[in-house]
DNA sequence: AAACAAATTGCAAACGTTTGCATAAATCTT
DNA sequence: AAGATTTATGCAAACGTTTGCAATTTGTTT
């Protein structure tokens, strides 16, 4: 239906000027009459011109793209299933387009490992944001000290070369267990696995109140799905009944797994079992029970996100940074 | 820390043949002699060397991108909330890469309307994937009509210029609603808006179920929300109290939304009333009770997209195409 | 009115690939 | 052993922007 593809030499032909002019113009150069630059607007309005990006990331050398990669261990399947991850990529989407920028969205199944050389070296994209640490940090050391710009959304209190936006994970950890404990939990279960970077502090959290109630931790290590939670749930049911009075899951499809196997058998929440989760996803309030929840503020950390990358390609060096977290109380912690 | 992005050229030098030579080696070309193929891809991996995209891009004519755009009705808050729109997305990205393709994240928000202009010709990618109908699908006719090769998850039975994928709507609504009467529910409501394209279908084969049931349909029309389910059900039952048996919602969210409601109330699930959702997200087996659902194939229906577009990159005319759905029976329905 | 400064615009050279065509080397015919 | 093929490589011209510098126009000062 359209002709071929218009180039700015055309613009230049039917405005008269040459392209230099189109192209400050277009551009919004202050070295471009004010009205000329807004005739030339127009006519590229008119003529649904725009510009060739492949071109013009060729002579700049900037793509305005950001490589977002889902950063997965491969041995879990949170990924499709849990909520979060995906919600924050919606965040980082959002925070990237106010600042003019695209969206690349990748997974650690990648093509390559060589992250610097894959998304950076070939100009696919300026930066890099990393969602979740995940278990090893192997591959994001690689890009970092290779000089890409590069932030990772993770734990910010984590010893590292390059700067993380995250939760303040601990204090979750820590609020989280208080609040049961102040709703009269006394044996109190953490659910998921501490060998995960994010995790290890929210268990580091839920330690440290437990040590300061006197009161007895226990660790139930799980990956994170809710049917992991589910399963192991039920089996420390079975072996050793219920033994505990509360649980602090570390996110909150795992909580929502618990829940189910708790209601199966008739266990109450919160009455016999208290229970707060972390993400608070939507569903947190939309399930009966409702749950309370760690909630971590994903639309201020996408922003953040954000700007110490732009920082960075700025050549400013930026540090981690923690961002605020809050415990929403709803019925699951109620008694 | 690296020294200056090698080129091509610098490549070249360093073997001792020319940029033509590297170039077709690297991209595999038979023309030249497996031997120097080899050892020239040996050589470019061991100095970290990748291809600059913009360059070859611009040469080309091609970017081996694909732009996934998330299209929202804006009026409606589903984005953020549904897992199941970012599900898709998920596995959308998976089949891409499968091809040797990249993803483009963007949402309806985005800079501009013209999708046509704003993607393909400035060349930021191949093609166009659009995720979601909407209530408006002007901005697709319009880029389908500007010959922009795109493909639509949405209701394949909507007539339409372009290739849409997508569940048998229909017969998903004939079947849960088959279901629930079959689990001897009489008075079965209809739970989302039937102005929704995909929704519509929904509507129509439950409507179709209820006649041939000589049963009452009754529709409550709320947005894709599950707070709008739990508004909208709690208004009712306020007004009305319990006039109905069954619900076939519209979306898993959805049908949680109205579950709560339910549930707040003492209101038996499935014994007073069955509820069928629709999606089969991840929430929907570990919800107690466990919701019934009809399942999308999401992972099938994301590699037809993506080999429907890769169709019509190479020139071919596509039809639209239904992707087979299925009724997960769980606990919510079952009686 | 000339000389100078400031504001606009144009010229032409990059940016790093790919690829049609020409050439050189190797292999095959007779 | 010399031409005819086949196979492997190199030359050089694109692809469509942006931008330093030069050139032109306009405005200001004396």
């Amino acid at each position: 239906m359209n002709d071929r593809k218009l180039k700015l030499a055309d613009l230049a032909k039917l405005a008269g000027v040459s392209t230099s002019t189109v192209s400050r113009a277009l551009n919004d150069n202050p070295l471009i009459k004010k009205e000329t630059r807004d005739k030339l607007q127009q006519l590229a309005k008119k003529h649904n011109f725009s510009l060739n990006t492949a071109a013009s990331r060729l002579r700049t050398q900037k793509t305005n793209v950001v490589a977002v990669i889902i950063n997965l261990d491969g041995d879990t399947e949170q990924s499709i299933n849990d909520p979060f991850l995906l919600k924050i990529v919606g965040e980082i989407n959002l925070a990237l387009n106010k600042f003019g920028l695209e969206l690349l969205l990748s997974n650690s199944f990648m093509a390559s490992d060589d992250w610097a050389n894959y998304f950076i070296n070939s100009r696919r994209a300026d930066g890099i944001i990393v969602v979740g640490q995940g278990k090893s940090q192997a591959n994001i050391e690689a890009a970092a000290s290779a000089g890409v710009p590069l932030v990772v959304w993770g734990d910010p209190k984590t010893p590292s070369s390059y700067p993380i936006v995250g939760s303040d994970n601990y204090l979750g950890g820590r609020l989280a267990t208080e609040h049961l404990l102040a709703n009269g939990a006394k044996n109190i279960l953490f659910l998921g696995d501490p060998g995960h970077a994010e995790i290890s502090e929210r268990h580091r959290g839920y330690l440290d109140a437990i040590n300061e109630a006197k009161a007895t931790p226990h660790v139930v290590s799980i990956d994170i799905t809710s049917s992991a939670a589910y399963k192991g749930i039920n089996q420390l049911l079975v072996e050793k009944g219920l033994c505990f009075d509360g649980i602090m899951a570390c996110s909150d499809m795992v909580a929502f797994g618990a829940m189910k196997a708790l209601k199966e058998r008739y266990i109450s929440i919160p009455n016999d079992v208290a229970l707060v989760g972390f993400d608070d996803i939507a569903m947190a309030d939309i399930s009966h029970p409702s749950l309370s929840s760690i909630k971590q503020n994903t639309q201020r950390a996408s922003v953040i996100l954000v700007e110490k990358l732009l920082a960075q390609l700025a050549g400013q060096s930026v540090e981690s940074q923690v961002v605020e977290i809050e415990l929403v109380n709803r019925q699951s912690s109620q008694r």
